[in-house]
This record gives structure tokens, C-alpha cells and sequence, in this order.
DNA sequence: GGGCTTACG
DNA sequence: CGTAG
DNA sequence: GCCC
């Protein structure tokens, strides 16, 4: 797709450029950060396009391996010591790629790129325009990233970075094309993988999810990141691998992950997923996680407290008639905890999505009702997120987005701030705001999820709320200054469900209609993707996103003031990703 | 050895 | 710490 | 557990 918006990149472990630079650097920025990647220019989006018939003329050589890695550069430049570099071609898209030589062991990126049709040549020093020139004529010569190659490639899919160890040998012994099937080309950032939900290595996945799980049991939530990571990785192949090292040179799998792989392959299972299963502690505590509101920590404080089954904890936590003996050591239960336990059944079971569907027109109905009293001319937003957008079967609970845009076009927000004006004695002299802003909140009357909660429960649909809350709504208060009011803002209620026969857990959620494709963006999952696509625009780019939208990481400053986003498209194109739909957010 | 998404209660 | 995606 |  973006085969010509190049352009603009370049990026990189670009200390070789060889040009004067023609690029742009933001400098400014850079200072408070401690982020050594330098990132891509994804400024353009959208229009970026008119870049191709430039491009031919210069000769593009991008840097790869660890050759060029941060720390190595310094080092040349510091020695001005000669470094073998290899050097691949590709005339037909006029640019090569060099990476640094030695080290051995295939499955590199260097590897990848030759096979697929690079030309390959090696040159002993850091000077590597002139063997760009060389190979492929005497146009000019651009040193620029890897970044760079990974956003020019052809492919619909980005190149993930060689890892350290990975470096393809300096001598390109014979070109053997031969060799099996090709390297697995895996994006870095879950969010550059289109990933389906069901794929081509369950086996394999299964126990790592499994693993997953159990690591979060005994409370170690980075290892249990780093099994999922590899279980997001396996759910992207388009084959079942049959040994681990296929993989081996994707980023964020070790050398650990490549013998759990084969492990997995040749007895079906882990051998520490089993050792820690056989501990009647973790059982136990992997029941009691399936409590709402209950983690880890607080699965092995009722654990140690003799408690060995979500029963147990019914009996024991919850209040009962007769206070007999053994309730002083009954911990103070968060409420939700105690809705969590009081409906742990109902919760368990699994939600169709036909009731999904039937859940949300009732949601729906009421939200336009209040909406049109409210502003009989205004537009509700309504889309039922999470697992269910992604295309799940089943749900463990219905995720409800709204957002209303008022008839006179401003956001729907702008009436909570005229709300908040008329309100005695919350406003002095304009904008400020005196008391507690909370005492505004509870008060105000035009909260869209409060009122659609008490016309939902009015009707019995919606009972217990297991929290209500909202973010945002007004600045910070800093030095003397009260908050202002703001037009960002997201109210959440999350909440029990009456269907005909049992409980389910719902949450709606209610945001700012600037804020919507961010909403909608943030609040489908799945997890590892919402992780990936903020870590991916941290490291990647020069803004930071959230829910509330992309701010300029430097300044703060929101982008969405400049730019108008109304589609999760909009946000994937400003980021510089390709669009993923739900349904292939299954990372 | 630090960091690993982000925000709230 | 737990929850949300 | 992996990466920088």
C-alpha cells in the first residue's frame, strides 16, 4: 500500500547518513525523553502519497542488523575501525539493506531478505555508498534505517528488526535459494499483525495461554506478558511450525521460548506448567481468580486464611445471618468483590451472542430515548465493543460504547459545560470552578450514563452497579488555578445484567463524541493489541495515545485539535499502521 | 539493571 | 492491588 | 522472559 510514502521515513540508525540530510529532525523533543529509538516521521498520513516519482531517483540504502545497532555505531565512529557490512540489493525498488557482519546461525533478517531475491554483497568498511553505487549505479545514495526498509517494503506486512544474536554469516557462500520453506516475517508490535482467531498452532498455544495464566496466578505478571507475547506471535503464522527455531529470530522470542516450543511439540505440554499446576495452592488460587475482583494477591490471602474454594469464600467472606464465630477475621470486602462472589455463578456462564444482540437493543432504545429529551435534534454513537466487536462466540461480559454528538454539531460535552456554568455555586467568574468538582458530578443531572442507568434499572434490566466512575472532565488543578472544564471525558458503569433466568456482567461506557474512534480503538481489545498500540506509537512515534486521543508526547499537546479523526482508520493512518479490523485483533 | 499500556478507585 | 480494553 |  504505502509502497511510495517512504518519502518521508528515514529514521534511523541513520548515524551513516551519508547526505547532508535533507531530513527534518525534530530535535526539540528529544530531550526529556530517555527513548534512544529515534522514531519514524509519521507525521503524513492520508496524503502522503504524491512521493513515488521522487523516490526513483535516489538510491536508498537501508541499515539493518546489529551491525548498525545504536551501541555498535558508536563504536565505528569512535575506532573508525573497519566493520564487515553486508550489503543486499534490490534494483527493482532501488534500495539496498546492509547489516553487519560475523556471527553466523540463519533465521536473521539478512537471511529473510535474501531470500527473497536481494542481491548480497559484502564490503569491509562502514562506507557503504559506494558499494551501493556500485551494485546497482551510479545514482545518488541515501543511508537511512532499517526503519526505513521495513515501511518501503512491499509486503503488506512490516519487517521485524534482527535481533542481537541473529546476524547472518559475512560470507554469502553460494546463493543456496533452496532451503526449505521461508522465514516467518513477523511485525514487532502485535498491533502490525493481523492476527484471526482461529489459527494454525492451537497445539502449541493452548498450554502457552495456559502458562499465561498460571504465571498470573503465582503473581509474576512479566513472565506471563512474555508467554503471551509468544502465543500472540504463534496465532499470527500462516503454518504450524514444527520446531521452535523457526521462530527463533522473531522478536521477543528467547532462547527460553524456543525450548518451550519444542517441548511443548515433543510431550504435548511444559514440564514447569505442570509443576506448578501439581501445587494445590495455585489450583485454588486459580479458582479464586475467577471471582470477580479478586487478583493474585488476594487469592493467596484467602488462601492462607484456609480458604480452598470459591464456596469456602461464599461462606466464610460472605455476610451471613448469624454472626458466629470467625467473623472478626473476616477481611472488609470491596463491594465489588462481594457482588463478585454473591453472582459468581451467573457470571460463569458464558453469554451468547444472541443475547448480546438482544442486550444491546434494549441499551440502545433507551440511550436514543434520553438522548432525543435531551436534544431532540442530537445523534447517538452506539457500538457494542469488546470481545463480541472482535467476532467471540461467546462472551463473559457485553461491552457497551456510546457517545451522543448534540443536533448543533458541538460535542455532546459542551452541554455539560453550559450545565456546569448554571450551576450555583460550583462557578465563579467564568470558567472557575470552586468545591469539589465531584459534588458537581454527583449533582449534575446530565450525565448520560448516570441517566441511563436509573431508566435501566427502573425498568429491571440493569441491577447491582459494581462500580461507576468517570475520567476527566476537567483540567488539573496546578499552582492557583482551579480546574477547568474540559471536553474530554469517559463515564464507565460497570454493572450486573437481568436476563431472563440469570445475571450478566455489563459495562457501559459513555464518552466525549471527539473521542470516539479512541474509545472504540481502546476499548475492543484485546489486550495485548490495546499494549502493543501504545507501546508501538511510544517507541515508534513522536506522540503518545489514549483513550482520549493522540497528544504530542513532547508537548502534551493534543494532535486531535489539528487533526480530525472520526474512524478508527483515521487513527491506524495517522500512526503510520496499517488498519487492522476487530476481527484480526486477536493477538 | 530497568522496563514492560494506561487510568482510576 | 484489581479492573477495563 | 526478553530487550535495550
Amino acid at each position: 500500500m504505502q509502497e511510495e510514502e517512504e518519502e518521508e521515513e528515514e529514521e534511523g540508525d541513520g548515524r551513516n547518513r551519508q547526505d547532508g540530510g535533507s531530513r527534518r529532525r525534530r530535535g526539540e523533543k528529544e530531550h526529556h525523553q530517555r527513548r534512544r529509538r529515534q522514531r519514524q516521521g509519521v507525521d503524513k498520513q492520508g496524503d502522503g502519497a504524491p512521493a513515488a516519482a521522487a523516490a526513483a531517483a535516489t538510491l536508498r540504502v537501508a541499515l539493518v542488523g546489529r551491525g548498525f545497532s545504536k551501541n555498535q555505531q558508536e563504536v565505528f565512529r569512535k575506532n573508525g575501525s573497519k566493520v564487515g557490512i553486508e550489503v543486499l540489493v534490490r534494483p527493482e525498488s532501488k534500495f539496498v539493506a546492509c547489516g553487519g557482519g560475523g556471527g553466523s546461525g540463519g533465521g536473521g533478517l539478512l537471511e529473510q531478505l535474501r531470500r527473497e531475491r536481494f542481491a548480497v554483497a559484502v564490503c569491509w568498511s562502514e562506507e557503504v555508498a559506494p558499494w551501493a553505487e556500485l551494485l546497482v549505479g551510479g545514482e545518488d545514495v541515501e543511508v537511512v534505517g532499517h526503519q526505513w526498509l521495513r515501511r518501503v517494503d512491499t509486503r503488506p506486512y512490516l519487517l521485524s528488526p534482527l535481533k542481537k544474536n541473529d546476524v547472518v554469516g559475512a560470507e554469502e557462500e553460494g546463493e543456496e535459494e533452496g532451503g526449505g520453506a521461508p522465514a516467518f516475517v513477523v511485525p514487532m508490535y502485535a498491533c502490525q499483525r493481523p492476527t484471526p482467531m482461529k489459527h494454525h498452532n492451537h497445539e502449541i498455544t493452548d498450554v502457552l495461554d495456559a502458562m499465561t495464566k498460571m504465571y498470573k496466578v503465582v503473581g509474576d505478571g512479566q513472565r506471563a506478558d512474555s508467554f503471551m507475547r509468544l502465543s500472540s506471535v504463534l496465532r499470527f503464522l500462516d503454518r504450524t511450525i514444527r520446531s521452535g527455531s523457526e521462530i527463533r529470530h522473531v522478536h521477543h522470542v528467547g532462547e527460553r521460548m524456543v525450548e518451550a516450543v519444542d517441548e511443548i511439540l515433543a510431550t504435548g505440554t511444559l514440564g514447569r506448567l505442570e509443576e506448578l499446576k501439581s501445587h494445590p495452592r495455585n489450583q485454588v488460587c486459580q479458582q479464586l481468580m475467577k471471582v470477580h475482583g479478586v487478583g493474585s494477591r488476594t487469592a493467596k490471602d484467602w488462601y492462607n486464611r484456609g480458604i480452598r474454594s470459591v464456596e469456602d469464600a461464599r461462606r466464610t467472606l460472605l455476610p451471613n445471618d448469624d454472626d458466629t464465630e470467625g467473623d472478626e477475621k473476616r477481611p472488609n470486602l470491596k463491594p465489588e468483590v462481594v457482588m463478585g462472589l454473591k453472582h459468581f455463578h451467573d457470571m460463569q456462564v458464558p453469554i451468547g451472542r444472541d443475547e448480546v444482540v438482544g442486550i444491546a437493543d434494549e441499551v440502545r432504545e433507551e440511550a436514543e430515548r434520553f438522548g432525543r429529551e435531551r436534544d431532540p435534534e442530537g445523534t447517538l454513537l452506539f457500538e457494542v465493543c469488546g470481545g463480541f466487536r472482535r467476532g467471540k462466540e461467546t462472551l463473559h461480559d457485553v461491552d457497551v460504547l456510546v457517545s451522543f454528538r448534540r443536533g448543533n454539531g458541538e460535542p455532546g460535552h459542551q452541554g455539560f459545560v453550559e450545565a456546569l456554568r448554571a450551576l450555583d455555586g460550583y462557578l465563579v467568574e467564568g470558567e472557575q470552578i470552586v468545591g469539589a468538582e465531584v459534588k458537581a458530578f454527583e449533582d449534575l443531572e446530565y450525565f448520560f450514563v448516570e441517566g441511563l442507568k436509573e431508566r435501566l434499572m427502573e425498568r429491571g434490566k440493569l441491577c447491582a452497579t459494581l462500580y461507576q466512575g468517570q475520567m476527566g472532565g476537567f483540567t488539573k488543578a496546578k499552582g492557583g488555578q482551579a480546574p477547568q472544564p474540559k471536553l474530554e471525558r469517559e463515564e464507565v458503569l460497570m454493572a450486573l445484567w437481568q436476563l431472563p433466568g440469570r445475571k450478566c456482567r455489563i459495562d457501559i461506557v459513555q464518552v466525549a463524541s471527539s473521542q470516539w474512534p479512541f474509545a472504540l480503538l481502546g476499548w475492543s481489545g484485546t489486550v495485548m493489541f490495546e499494549k502493543d498500540v501504545r507501546r508501538y506509537t511510544e517507541e515508534q512515534t513522536e506522540y503518545k495515545l489514549s483513550q482520549k486521543g493522540v497528544t504530542i508526547r513532547a508537548t502534551d499537546e493534543p494532535v486531535t485539535d489539528i487533526v480530525s479523526f472520526q474512524t478508527e482508520e483515521d487513527i491506524f493512518r495517522f500512526l503510520g499502521l496499517e488498519y487492522i479490523p476487530p476481527h484480526l485483533r486477536w493477538v
